[in-house]
DNA sequence: ACAAATAGTTTGAGAATCAAATTAAATTGG
DNA sequence: CCAATTTAATTTGATTCTCAAACTATTTGT
């Protein structure tokens, strides 16, 4: 195959993955009753652990002002806790509670699953080499 | 590196991706004043082609009844057709228009460019081999 | 110490989404 | 062949999400 057409091909399977991904999202996370845009914040709290208000409506897309809603409804449903930060007294730090975290390993799992199945007949050399690649392309990002 | 190592690995690895990935097309789609739902119908058409609306609502995630109002907004704004069903009458296609083709076109054009980013220091093979790997997973969704 | 910048919240309006009811067409069972 | 059922799409009303802009509190820079 020539060099256009893997860059081509790469590009679509790569779109594909990404479409096939959110649809799976969408359909787990509906059967959770939670909506996307709280189990995105929950996902991004989960993976990266405790941050600024900023810094989270960055990484999820949003403007802060639709964050500080969406935190309000995660705290008053106990998956989230503002936790004040001394350093500066402007910003606050939002992360898991116990049981934010428990819905968040739940969550996790699946993922977990998901992926081995997509990879299940990869051998462990193909498994350790897609590792890889995925990893030089986050660090790109 | 241990099985069970790269086995969480990769999970944790895809998510990542996911998630930069999901940013980026946030932002991308922002920057040309369409909404990402908007975005994410004209991708599927411009993709996979004209379809029914209850494959696209399917596909996206999203109820029929949705479907029907956010169509009926790219139908105004001249993006998306409707396109009777000879074979039945009950269901109609949904495909891009000329102009929402090029609307396609243009942000695929901007994966198109990713794609070689996050590649840029990939060798040839690796490419190949990369890619081979996202078609095996995509078969398997 | 004052001005400017930054973090977060509040608010009001508009957009997106859903579930349920509705219409129209196709399919099925008798 | 026809009535009953199923399927595809639309409409509607309520709810939820999201944004932009105004606002408060705090920090930073000069």
């Amino acid at each position: 195959m020539n060099s256009d057409k893997v860059e081509s091909g790469l590009n679509h399977a790569i779109v594909e993955f990404y479409e096939k991904l959110s649809s799976w999202e969408h359909a787990i996370v509906r059967e959770q009753g939670i909506s996307l845009s709280h189990a995105h914040t929950l996902e991004a709290l989960g993976f990266h652990g405790a941050m600024r208000m900023k810094e989270l409506a960055e990484k999820i897309g949003v403007t802060t002002g639709t964050l500080t809603v969406q935190i309000e409804k995660l705290v008053a449903a106990q998956l989230v806790e503002r936790i004040p930060n001394a350093q500066d007294r402007r910003s606050i730090l939002v992360g898991l509670t116990a049981e934010g975290q428990k819905l968040f390993q739940a969550h996790s799992d699946q993922h977990q699953a998901l992926t081995s199945e997509l990879t299940a007949d990869f051998s462990e050399e193909e498994r350790a080499l897609l590792l890889g690649f995925f990893e030089r392309m986050n660090r790109t990002f």
